[in-house]
DNA sequence: ATACGAATTTGACAATTGTCAATTGCTTTT
DNA sequence: AAAAGCAATTGACAATTGTCAAATTCGTAT
């Protein structure tokens, strides 16, 4: 059920079975509808989640305003930094966009595991800097680009995401209103 | 020499004194003069700086002009993030704003020690969630945050910024023109 | 003290983007 | 097929911020 789980794993860094087994002790996988909740406002994350199966957004609302801030896609980790690390409630909402299958590696465990084991403790240093990595590039990103760079990058890059995101979720991850992405893609 | 520095990491992550032994090998400690460079633009960034005395500046070139990134103050870590970890030229430039005292942490030195050391991969660990927390804050204030409003925000956490960096310096660092925070700041 | 240069402020105008409202287009339901 | 409802587009106007130029202030060296 897991095995190709701990396989991508293995790939990030290499696990023995030893370890792979006590991984399997802290994981839990669930079915999540579209449009359900994977994490809810104002509580705390304490998973580092994962999409087995299916399409995930994230947001937030400022102003009452729904505000896309990312989206994973099938085999990438996700979950609200601020909260997992601070243990504090997530003003970041994380929904199932599709019907979905979320593997949940918990924080408990991996926390535990990380202080006796230096394959896991390699393990999660190489998530964190992947996720540092990633932060980084979405901070670079928004400070070196137009949100008309970021539109033409993200068609690029992720063109499958054009078909399941409302033109609303877009323009608001890309910083603008719907009108003016509108007008981008209306001047192409 | 570095035993104030070795405390600041212990209470970061408990260090036994064999870590701290292992971590010396991979120390260097250097004066920079003010407006002198620590990580050059373009060069490879092989450490993890520490402000042991001093303030430091992080910036880049955008079109030719010179936008702040962040500065880092007395005991704080400094880093390019996506130079250091996937090993390419940096498009980030560290120099000191003042005569400063930078401890130098090799990459190749903490790679090889969190392999084989748990103490030191755990350490490793808190120092990158600290600056992934970090990252995240930023991006948040980003999003959530005018210009305006991270301008107060600025004085009000740090004051002391506000003698050491220019307009110029604290307006690109905001993300608007100098011209439009000399206008904020007449508006108070 | 004075003069010089650099940093900051101010003014006038232009460009970009947001806001609000109306319209069009598309999909679903009866 | 018609109607209803939602998403996307378009238009007119307002607000914000940027650009360029000039004026002023400030600090430093002579």
């Amino acid at each position: 059920m897991f095995t190709e789980y701990l396989n991508i794993l293995n790939k990030i860094s290499p696990l023995s079975s030893e370890s792979k087994l006590l991984l399997l002790d802290y994981l839990a996988i669930k079915k999540i509808k579209k449009g359900d909740y994977i994490l809810e406002h104002n509580k705390i994350c304490k998973h580092i989640y994962f999409v087995n199966e299916g399409f995930v957004r994230i947001f937030y609302y400022k102003n009452g305003k729904d505000i896309t801030e990312w989206f994973s896609n099938k085999n990438q980790f996700f979950f609200s930094i601020t909260s997992y690390f601070d243990e504090i409630p997530s003003n970041l909402i994380i929904e199932a966009s599709e019907d979905s299958e979320i593997i949940f590696l918990s924080k408990k465990g991996l926390g535990k595991l990380m202080k006796s084991n230096l394959e896991i403790a390699n393990l999660f240093i190489e998530l964190l800097s992947g996720s540092l990595i990633f932060s980084q590039k979405r901070i670079e990103s928004i400070q070196f680009e137009t949100a008309k760079q970021r539109y033409f990058n993200l068609i690029k890059v992720q063109p499958a995401i054009l078909n399941k995101m409302s033109l609303q979720h877009i323009s608001s991850f890309l910083g603008i209103t719907q009108e003016t992405l509108s007008r981008i893609r209306s001047n192409i």
